[in-house]
DNA sequence: ATTCAATATCTACACGTGTAGAGATGTCAA
DNA sequence: TTGACATCTCTACACGTGTAGATATTGAAT
């Protein structure tokens, strides 16, 4: 269950439209590509037609599923916010870190973003996650 | 001489085609397209011609740059290692997280894939941020 | 000078992605 | 039953990316 950067689920990759559409779905789901429309047409000025055929193409991708009803097709995701955030995650870490973890990790700590209180949960998570880890065999450093 | 997410040197998004050179080219620069052909040609097969379509590209969108010695081209990298990182981090901190660095850093912590050692020295850098953050002005969690 | 090997240039093509118009079809109200 | 409106389908096009062949050019060795 926790489990993560090495499982078998998708974990694709998305362009910036893609994530756009898939976060309106989320958001909506089961919907209408009108509806999606109508979410997007403020931030990204899309018509019809061009949702549309992003998100039919987002099916043939399995990124969403369709169901028609009588003439009204409905929309859903086929894959979960974690498994989307995770093939991002997963790409950066293959090809920017080589894979290795704990630089990339370092990395987004280094940002100075993190306020006195981000801080603190964070080691508390590590914390956490040692005790958890306490039991278990060794494993290399940066795999 | 810290920061990062926020600045203005480029922090581009690669592709996986990108990077495979980028990095022969970091490797090797400045160099020459055939050397970079060589050290490619075993990871992914490409002719010279494939490989020079694509570092010429890369020169320009401005993630290469070529210096012409009488009938050699040199390339050099345009963007550091560490650029290309943040804008792979960067995308998807935008899109898959929404900006909110700390569920990234989560996600990753909980990955599981951190040996205790790593653990502990990733404690020791939140401590030392902390540290280093002690007298600044507080900050919005999740900007 | 002539040729060989290295390097470079040009051109091309297929496929993916962003974008959308035009026209077809189904639905509901009058 | 006839519109008006909503929704869908089809088709298209430009641009980016992955891939590479064919051809030209150059520098070096003979």
């Amino acid at each position: 269950m926790t489990l993560v950067i090495t499982m078998s689920t998708p974990q694709p990759e998305l362009t910036e439209s893609e994530w756009a559409i898939i976060k309106a779905v989320w958001e909506h789901q089961p919907c209408a590509a009108p509806s999606v429309q109508e979410a997007l047409v403020a931030s990204r000025g899309w018509t019809y037609s061009t949702v549309r055929t992003l998100m039919d193409r987002m099916v043939a991708k399995g990124l969403l599923t369709a169901e028609k009803i009588r003439h009204l097709t409905l929309y859903r995701a086929a894959v979960s916010r974690r498994q989307a955030q995770l093939g991002e995650l997963r790409y950066a870490l293959r090809h920017a870190f080589d894979g290795a973890l704990k630089p990339m990790v370092e990395t987004l700590l280094t940002a100075e973003t993190l306020s006195a209180a981000d801080l603190d949960e964070l080691e508390a998570l590590i914390v956490a996650r040692r005790k958890s880890q306490a039991g278990r065999p060794a494993r290399k450093a940066n795999p």
